[in-house]
DNA sequence: CATCTTAAGTCAGCCTTGTTGACATTCCAA
DNA sequence: TTGGAATGTCAACAAGGCTGACTTAAGATG
């Protein structure tokens, strides 16, 4: 069995010997490297962002409209986890500056349906860009078989409704 | 270079290969996973530290003195990347209520070394335990190749300057 | 020795982004 | 017709970033 750089131990693991090279030491190397992983994944982004008048939140509520357009709002607040008022105040400043437009619900007029204009589609690509593009200089330099255990790793640390929210978005749900 | 079981080399995958399965989907599969994992990544120590006084920055303090007791406050400072007058406000309320040890350089006077007190040390403990409990339940449930992959991807998503850091705490820097 | 620089701390004020609570509107569904 | 869901909005607050300005102490260097 061969130990690469990481100390981590691959090879042909039985789950036994799995439970053996999960020391705590094993474990907080991880954690550290989620944490400053994920500043490097949030820079590029958050570079182009300063300067205009919008943070994370914004580029995360452009994201998701741009996945699913015609989003309602309300299945926008479930997969971002915050509060509506936290929400609208985002939206609201996206829609006054003309990058997202909310139109009322045909079937149901309670419900609000989402868009990206195309100053909106402009400004997400613009941002999915920068930020794919230092995601596939990391997947290029870690190799395909990495990239495969990376979203595994991904998937179980996602908390279930997480994963399910994951999943219908990775599925095309609206 | 390593070769893995599958005697596909990891590291320098020729372009080709490499760019095949880069799809603007499949990166965005992993930008949104990263952003779902990072949420289920810090919600058990959050879970903590709701109802105590203190949030997530303490928690990060906490985590990188214990790592390395006696730091100096500036390599922490570098390490966090935050500016001195948000991390003083965090260090002072961790001070102040017996968590955290401060206390004078010997060689240089100029300089604090920062130390976790025991009641420090068991809040610590405390939180990285239940950090570490999610993260070797994600760990175990996608197995010692995908973490390995997992680790490798995080590393080449970091930005240069963590990248050092992350290394020199991997390996015992003070 | 005098001066420059570095480490640390502090005060004041600002911004973003999250939170509660309260309340209005609209409209589906029982 | 009434209850509840979806949406929006106002107000107030907290955490945790930021900048700018300034002090104190002490090492480093001419």
């Amino acid at each position: 069995m061969s130990i690469n750089r990481h100390g981590i131990s691959i090879g042909e693991v039985s789950s036994g010997d799995a439970l053996l090279f999960l020391t705590d030491e094993q474990l907080r190397q991880g954690i550290e490297a989620m944490f400053f992983a994920y500043r490097g994944f949030t820079s590029a982004p958050d570079a182009i962002l300063e300067g205009l008048d919008y943070g994370r939140a914004h580029h995360r509520a452009l994201h998701f409209i741009a996945r699913g357009q015609g989003m309602k709002v309300k299945r926008l607040l479930d997969i971002l986890g915050i509060t509506k008022q936290s929400l609208n105040r985002v939206l609201r400043s996206l829609i006054e500056d003309g990058l997202v437009d909310s139109r009322v619900g045909t079937a149901d007029k309670r419900e609000r349906h989402l868009y990206l204009t195309e100053a909106g589609a402009a400004l997400e690509a613009r941002l999915s860009e920068a930020q794919r593009r230092q995601m596939r200089a990391a997947y290029r330099q870690a190799g395909p078989e990495a990239v495969a255990g990376f979203r595994m790793v991904l998937e179980a640390m996602m908390d279930t409704g997480m994963r399910a929210a994951h999943a219908s978005l990775r599925d095309g749900g609206t």
